[in-house]
DNA sequence: TTTTCGACTATTTTACCAATATAGTCGAAA
DNA sequence: TTTCGACTATATTGGTAAAATAGTCGAAAA
């Protein structure tokens, strides 16, 4: 029982912080207000969390995880194997938007977060390539996709998906969702998706 | 003949630049050292140049000039689509690598420059996909490649070639040349291009 | 025993100002 | 026409005091 009431009580505290981070951004965000929103005293917080950054991470965390499980469904599906990457992607463009807000990325928004979550970002990125890799082995296997690096090509699809990302993020005057960017950039990771897929020369 | 003489200084204060730009950043370069190295007072380069910014811009056009001269070659020589565009991406590649040190692009150094050639880069963005999609225009007419929309399909691999190349920025502690990162950058790069090429699916 | 919090400390961020450094100007001289 | 020494204006830096905020602790409430 006890268990239960403390999770309900952690479970709080990382929505109160999640709400707030996505609204102003890490720095500008203090324990203070995350003990208000949650109605405790500051004092309380630390009897939960050791340190702010503990609180973002779980946030961050949080997020992931439930992409995982969600990316986890598709991979499970009987569905073509392109199909299948094509929705992957689709859900990771999801988990993108989300996370972009968590520290105001912009400006200079990476760098006060990057140490925080460095291990994170990697343990998830292997967690990624093990995803893209099971599909493409897949398709391999059924015949649908012919190709010899599987690995490498796990590896270069989550870069260009990471470097398409950043590549739009660079606007400076985009907070809280710039549509026509935000737009241009799924439909052009889409578009770099299906080209992987597909190729663009006639003869095979 | 006074025009003569007048670019040769031109260019020597440019190339002066240039190796002090690439080996310490915009900011850490002073109007002093530069017209220390090619032998003036600092009074006398304002008398070619307006401010220092107009020479970092010289530079960078410079830089991209030749590579827009190398690129039309490539486009002019009579070899198969796939392999012209294999090519660009070489060049890009070394543009890349030359451009990387102009301003320490890592840490602050993007912001510090950013709006001061903001509008060179824009129109050799352009200059950029008007090559790329000749080669996409070629090879579709010769029958070699088959895609609906070349013009998103050129911006769509622009975009992921600046993306990848941002994204193998991060690293923080690459001062001048991190052999390991900057060498998965680039095989990383020619295998999306060729993996743009020929696709993973079997069927077509 | 577990959980909460008020009051406290330690550390970081901000605000400000003087000192320095550097971009940019100007008129005279080569 | 081109160069430069001496000048001004502007931006950067260094240092410091004040304010904000992360984090601690022991006592009280549950």
């Amino acid at each position: 029982m006890d268990e239960k009431l403390t999770r309900d009580k952690v479970d709080g505290i990382v929505h109160a912080a999640q709400r707030r981070f996505a609204s102003f951004g890490y720095s500008k965000v203090t324990m203070d207000e995350i003990a208000e929103d949650v109605g405790m005293a500051k004092a309380s917080l630390y009897y939960y969390f050791p340190t702010k950054e503990a609180i973002f991470r779980s946030v961050v965390q949080y997020e992931q995880q439930e992409f995982l499980t969600q990316a986890n469904g598709v991979l499970q599906q009987k569905s073509a194997a392109d199909l299948k990457l094509l929705e992957y992607v689709r859900l990771r463009l999801k988990l993108t938007q989300r996370l972009n807000n968590l520290s105001h990325f912009h400006q200079q928004g990476w760098h006060e977060i990057k140490p925080i979550f460095n291990d994170l970002f990697a343990t998830f990125v292997e967690h990624e390539i093990r995803c893209v890799l099971h599909i493409l082995q897949e398709g391999k296997k059924t015949g649908e996709f012919q190709l010899e690096h599987p690995q490498k090509t796990a590896s270069m699809i989550l870069h260009v998906l990471q470097g398409l990302r950043m590549r739009f993020l660079r606007g400076e005057d985009q907070q809280a969702g710039n549509e026509p960017d935000r737009l241009l950039f799924e439909q052009e990771t889409l578009h770099f998706t299906s080209t992987v897929l597909h190729g663009i020369c006639k003869c095979k």
